[in-house]
DNA sequence: ACTGACTCGTAC
DNA sequence: GACGTACGAGTCAGTT
């Protein structure tokens, strides 16, 4: 049986639809139909020898001879083309053999294959959705295995089979289409001739060339029409014919199906969440394939604790056990603030859970004993996303010893990748349980529904306390397994803790501050937005692009500089180049700045003020791809800095009664991540030496004395030292500088030679990333970067600027998260009463009293600069002040 | 009323 | 197409 992948795949992926799709997001429907239809293919016909062919993306012979050939193509869309991978990999895990040739297409593979075994008196089965195997068909021994339509509508053509389906014998097929061409290859036929005419035709004149040796036999029209596209036919006729003698370095008696594994085959099919299939599966192939008898589903016992007394019994009865402490809680409110009630795994084998509400939770006996239970050298926590608890902790004062596991942080580290991590999806992945269908309460993605009763509440709770209790040892293991294990450990769970306590303390705000600065940018707005309306003659809509457009480009007839994907472009950068051609463009100018600040920085910023006047964001862990931390709810690490206008805001952040804010911030800790991993002396020596790095960096590059390093010789080197972290190019650099693009890529090769290892770092980087699949940090963060392996250049080229992007990124970031984790602890073992409060990427703020300002200025450096050892020193940048924009 | 795509703009 | 990582405001079109 020799399969021909792509076609199969492609019929699937047009048969189903596109909302087949995991938890996660995946698209599994072309994946899906092929799965499907191998399985009942393997089951149906029981193949002593099978192969999958597939097509590689090298042009073929047929290219060569014909440049349009297959040309006009719609491009395959993204979404069936990242399954092309999933196919591949679900052929490889059944262990059945593939077969492809460079320059080959898999067509020519089958064709080759299938005649060698009809020589030797074999059978063969070709199953396609191709009509051109159809020339293929010889009976007793080859058959085609026809995929008419959909994933379960297949005809099996013998000689007799072809000859009713196309009205010609299988010989005659490829003179029968030369005549009627073939649209998806793009090989025109014979205007008129279809499928009726060219059966008659072949069948008449006994093929081509009899056919044109009677041309003057037909009628007029159809004599025009073959004479005239007789080149074409002939070409036809060439290409069409199945290549039979394609060389291959084996032959298809060795094309043998292996023993799968049944744990790589149960893992990749829970990755699908194939579950049907993988019963299926077990059943044709009558081997264990880890199908197993399917995932058990989790149910808790749960006990709803009603008073005080019984809470604390239970708790001291917690205390008592050992391992760690299963929990999930339920909030009342989206931005998980209030407690509505812990469940509380107490015996995990029997499914034991119990429930407090938030009420219990409040009452000071049971406080203290919950305490007891947590304190350092008692239980350890184990959630999912269990920050909001730790916070929840903290602000009752109840101290938490450090965390056990947090299995969404797991997964996080696991595959930063992922948009979300949800429980149902981990415990089948990691624990081959299920969670039961939430018919009663939550929907299917494990989250609560709005409007549950407590109790219904307070049993999702428990079955997720219960999921988190069941992977607490097989995560731990993946991460052992990956390498991940000390990360987690060592920074990613101390630094829960920390991100908790700067959520809980917040950043003060001066209100009053706050809203003059809202009320004046308002009015601005207005103004801005009146003389707009005014330069357009009529009211619009300033913030509707849509509108704008027809405003600028065809009201007032200015010239359209570039275009995006819906019309021409009105971003600042496009506007900027109108300036001079109206007045209006200045004025759009003035109010996009003005009205991004009044919205997004001044109503946004009041709406999120909390009690004391502070402002309490969350930072999330499991967010940034490269391991950064991300902020919402307000974003606190885009507050504006860079214009004028914008720093008022820094302003507003001020430090509590009583206190001053420090700022601390690494110097260069992106390039110096750099001179480390590439190991470049040059960079290194820059550094080494203490020097402004933008002067040495354009001394280096332009071949000048440092001293005689001007103004713009320093900024272009600056910017290219920016552009570095994000493999930017030539083109992107020459934008920047407003420069012509080649004078930018003789400035990017000045560099290079300058610092020759910083190069050899970058294509190593790469290299390594397409071998492995990921990216690793120095602390060993991972990064899965399926781009590198894509078949389309745009995104493989995106793909390479992230491999690049992430061991950088990636490492300023393990490096920043031990200097918040260090901090922390330096805090909190002297009883300070500084505490920090933000954090932006590579600068860290603090509250400090005036009694530990010298203290401070000491230690934050201290600890900042001792956070890792680079082959460069960590140079850290300190400053003390009322507001966020004076320290600075 | 909600949702997602799109454009734009802010930070490091 | 061209510079990586985020979050969010606002518009608009489509769906519930």
């Amino acid at each position: 049986m020799l399969i021909d992948g792509n076609s199969l795949t492609y019929r699937a992926f047009f048969a189903l639809p596109t909302d087949l799709a995991t938890a996660s997001g995946q698209v599994t429907n072309a994946v899906f139909g092929f799965t499907s239809m191998l399985i009942n293919l393997v089951r149906d016909h029981q193949p002593d020898r099978i192969a999958v062919a597939f097509d590689r993306p090298e042009p073929t012979f047929r290219h060569v001879r014909l440049d349009t050939y297959k040309a006009g193509r719609k491009e395959t869309p993204d979404i069936l083309r990242q399954q092309m991978g999933l196919v591949r990999q679900v052929v490889e895990v059944l262990e059945l053999p593939i077969i492809e040739k460079a320059g080959v297409e898999a067509d020519d593979i089958i064709a080759t294959l299938a005649t060698r075994a009809r020589d030797n008196g074999d059978d063969c089965i070709v199953v396609t959705g191709d009509r051109d195997a159809y020339q293929l068909v010889e009976d007793p021994h080859v058959k085609v295995l026809y995929n008419k339509r959909g994933v379960s509508d297949y005809a099996f053509y013998d000689e007799d089979g072809i000859f009713e389906r196309t009205g010609v014998k299988p010989s005659d097929y490829v003179q029968y289409a030369a005549l009627r061409g073939d649209k998806s290859d793009n090989l025109p036929g014979v205007p008129g001739v279809g499928e009726k005419t060219a059966a008659k035709l072949v069948n008449t004149y006994g093929g081509i060339d009899g056919i044109y040796q009677h041309v003057d036999d037909q009628t007029p029209k159809l004599r025009e029409n073959l004479a005239a596209n007789e080149a074409s036919v002939r070409l036809n006729n060439e290409l069409m014919v199945l290549v039979r003698d394609v060389e291959l370095d084996f032959d298809y008696i060795e094309l043998e199906r292996g023993t799968p594994d049944p744990e790589a085959v149960r893992q990749l099919f829970d990755f699908l969440e194939f579950q049907t299939l993988h019963a299926r599966l077990a059943e044709a192939w009558e081997a264990d394939v880890g199908a197993g008898p399917g995932d058990e589903v989790i149910e808790a016992e749960t006990t709803e604790i009603d008073t005080p007394a019984a809470a604390i019994g239970v708790l001291e009865g917690l205390a008592a056990a050992e391992g760690p402490l299963a929990v999930a809680a339920v909030w009342a409110d989206d931005a998980e603030r209030l407690l509505d009630g812990l469940a509380v795994v107490t015996e995990a084998s029997g499914g034991e859970v119990a429930w407090f509400s938030a009420e219990l939770l409040a009452d000071e006996g049971v406080v203290a004993a919950l305490a007891s239970v947590l304190a350092p050298g008692g239980r350890r926590l184990a959630g999912h996303g269990v920050k909001p608890l730790v916070r929840h902790f903290l602000t009752a004062e109840i101290p938490v010893a450090d965390l056990a596991i947090d299995t969404r942080l797991a997964a996080y580290l696991l595959d930063p990748a992922e948009a979300r991590y949800l429980l149902a999806d981990l415990l089948r992945r990691y624990a081959h349980k299920a969670l039961p269908d939430d018919e009663d309460g939550g929907d299917s993605s494990g989250q609560l529904a709005l409007g549950d009763e407590p109790v219904v509440r307070s049993q999702v709770a428990a079955r997720e306390a219960l999921a988190v209790a069941f992977l607490v040892d097989p995560l731990e293991a993946a991460l052992v397994a990956q390498g991940l294990d000390e990360l987690n450990r060592e920074i990613e769970l101390p630094l829960v803790t920390v991100l908790a306590r700067m959520e809980m303390v917040g950043v003060g705000v001066d209100v009053g501050e706050l809203t003059a600065l809202r009320d004046e940018l308002r009015s601005k707005a207005e103004d801005l937005r009146a003389a707009i309306v005014d330069d357009a003659g009529h009211d619009f809509n300033v913030n509707s692009t849509k509108q704008l457009r027809e405003v600028l480009f065809d009201e007032l007839g200015l010239t359209p500089q570039k275009k995006t994907k819906t019309g021409y472009s009105t971003d600042a950068q496009t506007l900027e180049k109108m300036r001079d051609d109206h007045p209006i463009v200045d004025h759009l100018l003035q109010y996009r700045e003005v009205e991004k600040l009044r919205s997004t920085y001044g109503e946004g910023l009041l709406a999120e003020v909390g009690p004391g006047d502070r402002i309490r964001a969350t930072f999330n862990q499991t967010v940034a791809r490269t391991g950064r931390l991300s902020s919402d709810a307000p974003n606190l690490h885009n507050i504006p800095v860079r214009s004028e206008t914008g720093r008022a805001f820094r302003k507003v952040f001020v430090a509590a009664e009583g206190y001053e804010l420090l700022v601390a911030d690494y110097n260069q800790i992106e390039l110096r991540c750099i001179a480390h991993l590439a190991e470049d002396p040059g960079l290194i020596a820059a550094f080494e030496a203490g020097d402004d790095i933008h002067n040495a960096t354009a001394s280096r590059i332009f071949g000048v004395e440092p001293a005689e390093v001007n103004t713009e010789q320093r900024s272009k080197a600056k910017m290219v030292s920016y552009g570095l972290a994000y493999g930017m190019e030539a083109y992107g650099l020459g934008q920047r500088l407003n420069i012509p693009t080649d004078e930018a890529a003789q400035i990017l090769d000045a560099y290079f030679d300058a610092f020759p290892a910083v190069k050899q770092y970058m294509d190593d980087t790469v290299a390594l990333a397409r071998e492995r699949g990921y990216t690793e940090t120095l602390f060993g963060r991972r990064r899965q970067i399926p781009e590198l392996s894509s078949s389309n250049f745009r995104i493989r080229q995106a793909g390479e600027r992230q491999a690049m992007n992430a061991g950088i990124q990636g490492l300023a970031a393990d490096i920043f998260k031990v200097a918040l984790v260090k901090l922390d602890r330096a805090l909190v073992e002297h009883r300070r009463a500084s505490r920090l409060i933000l954090q932006v990427h590579d600068e860290v703020i603090l509250e400090v009293t005036p009694g530990e300002h010298d203290v401070m200025a000491a230690l934050v450096p201290d600890v900042m600069g001792a956070a890792f050892d680079l082959r460069v020193p960590l140079e850290v940048n300190l400053s003390f002040g009322p507001t966020w924009a004076d320290a600075k």
